[in-house]
DNA sequence: TTGAAAGCGCTACCAG
DNA sequence: CTGGTAGCGCTTTCAA
């Protein structure tokens, strides 16, 4: 365990002083070419790296992004963490994951958080208050919320940015496409009831479903975990007459949902009951389920969340709500278009 | 975006000290009472919070710690960051991602490790190289290698911890239980040809079926990818006869395989032929899957990584080698015992 | 372009 | 227990 080189002993090597180095190491910083190689060469043979934590410390920069999750079981959050993460790293930026207790008070990650003087944060859990998007937002550090917004009637100008994807027309969409393959009785199974993506694609349902003169048949709660969604699916299907199609808050709970309608309750899909889900994660795909969903582009997402942080980490600009269409993937779990 | 308070603000407040301040916020610092009281009171007020890079800089502590991984389509490794992240937090660590392409140099990953200072190093991507941990421990860093290690035979003193799950023993209870059940064409389904999960884990079940006197009836590689998985399984039972069961490396590819045998092969499981998995990922208890399997038992896991983590971090212990049993979950994926 | 010097905000060591 | 002082490793003036 030798002692890790520091910038002096790099000059001391290249027989230049400490502040060569540290413009060496600094992009457009001017040093002569033949300094610049000296530092260099002396730099590699020590294998001297700069202390990035040092450096924050002055540049009041700290080139650390947190990213706040409540829980990774929905597979779509996993995709987000690792091409976010890819994202910023090409951008020079690194993330710090928080996982918060769903139920956990928001000042506590707060106080960590600001701890580290990251330059931005994301939050992508669902549950924590809009008082930590305020908060950090009065201490000058940008924040973005992934996947769910803080005020829906959009009243008071918020203090965060916000990607979503386009829940509304999403569940606008899929209540559109239950209509039109003959599905009548309808249900919807609800995330978390106080979620923006839940809240917004019931709205877009509703309003969907309206459209054609229908109503939202029945109603039950997952609260986004796959138990819960099972349960709801079994409530739902409690009473006479049964619905003939779901439309769940998430893929997550779509799959929990059509496990349970084809082996404890015996049904077809998409014979006896049509289902829709959200988000599009691999396992939807997968050939035991092929579940028709709306699929949130995450690239497209990650991409303007990044952006967004940059933005503001670099200037003083004012959060921006960006909201990314969704893709509608038809599979085999909603009937055909008829023929003819 | 008013400024940040400083120790020295809160002390001209409080009529302190600002080493006064600095003791408060230091875990058994001698501090009267009541100057801790003032202390408190003014940090309050400003809304005060110690500023982390600031102290890491003195105590050459980051209280940061690198998760390096470099895919998160496999279930399980979620999972370990969820668990990972909420155990180092209670332990005042943080994790700092760092994805890595499957293919990418070991070392410009290592350059900006090295550039956070962290704390410690947790490798769980399946692909790093060796040198990558040796250079990290050359620099005093702990490293632990999650799920993976670098010498098989062990002949090299390894210069990195490592937290596996009996690999070896878990294939070869496959292999057991699988002949017990009656199968006799057993397939194995590989991960990665050079990730030492795959090989032990087809090391024990070679071993256990020549305890049988059976050998390994057939073989394919999946490369840990759900595609590759189901293109392997097609392989498989492309010449007669087929296999009658199959072990696959890991549940994600037993899944897909499980999907090919049933929906494209038209095979019932598990009568026509057996599966069994590997890691007990959420998704292996689906009701369309019940899939047997050998669980890698996650939270045992990510508690041995902290506690070796911390170790390391706190003194100069050598490296060690946790391995940690797995536990079969029978589910229905294969034949059930033979009654009387 | 360069080197000397002043700190970033904090901890750790003193002497009292 | 307390306050003063030195300095972690670096960037960034400033004068040369």
């Amino acid at each position: 365990m030798k002692s890790v080189p520091r910038a002096q002993d790099v000059a001391n090597l290249a027989q230049v002083s400490q502040s060569a180095v540290s413009r060496t190491f600094t992009p457009g910083a001017s040093v002569s070419d033949d300094t610049r190689r000296k530092v260099l060469a002396a730099a590699q043979k020590l294998g001297y790296r700069p202390n990035a934590l040092a450096r924050s410390l002055i540049t009041r920069r700290s080139r650390i992004v947190a990213l706040v999750m409540s829980y990774l079981e929905n597979q779509f959050y996993p995709l987000v963490i690792e091409k976010l993460s890819r994202k910023l790293q090409a951008e020079g930026y690194h993330v710090l994951m928080f996982i918060s207790e769903m139920d956990e008070a928001a000042d506590g990650v707060l106080a960590e958080i600001l701890q580290y003087q990251v330059d931005g944060v994301v939050m992508a859990s669902a549950m924590l208050s809009e008082s930590l998007a305020q908060r950090c937002s009065d201490l000058g550090v940008p924040v973005v919320q992934f996947n769910r917004i803080s005020d829906l009637r959009g009243l008071a100008r918020h203090s965060a940015s916000s990607v979503t994807s386009d829940n509304y027309a999403g569940g606008r969409l899929a209540a559109k496409l239950l209509v039109e393959r003959g599905y009548r009785h309808i249900a919807f199974l609800a995330g978390l009831e106080d979620s923006s993506t839940s809240l917004e694609r019931e709205r877009g349902f509703v309003d969907g479903l309206a459209a054609s003169g229908l109503s939202v048949f029945r109603r039950a709660v997952g609260r986004y975990r796959f138990d819960g969604a099972q349960e709801a699916t079994r409530e739902l299907f409690a009473q006479e007459p049964p619905p003939d199609a779901i439309f769940a808050a998430n893929d997550h709970m779509a799959i929990a949902a059509m496990d349970v309608l084809r082996l404890e309750l015996n049904l077809e899909i998409p014979r006896d009951v049509g289902v829709i889900g959200f988000d599009d994660v691999p396992e939807a795909a997968w050939g035991s389920y092929r579940l028709t969903t709306l699929r949130q582009c995450v690239e497209p997402m990650v991409d303007a969340t990044a952006r967004l942080l940059c933005e503001q980490m670099a200037a003083e600009l004012c959060p921006r709500d960006v909201v990314v269409p969704c893709e509608l993937i038809e599979r085999a779990s909603i009937r055909q278009r008829q023929r003819g």
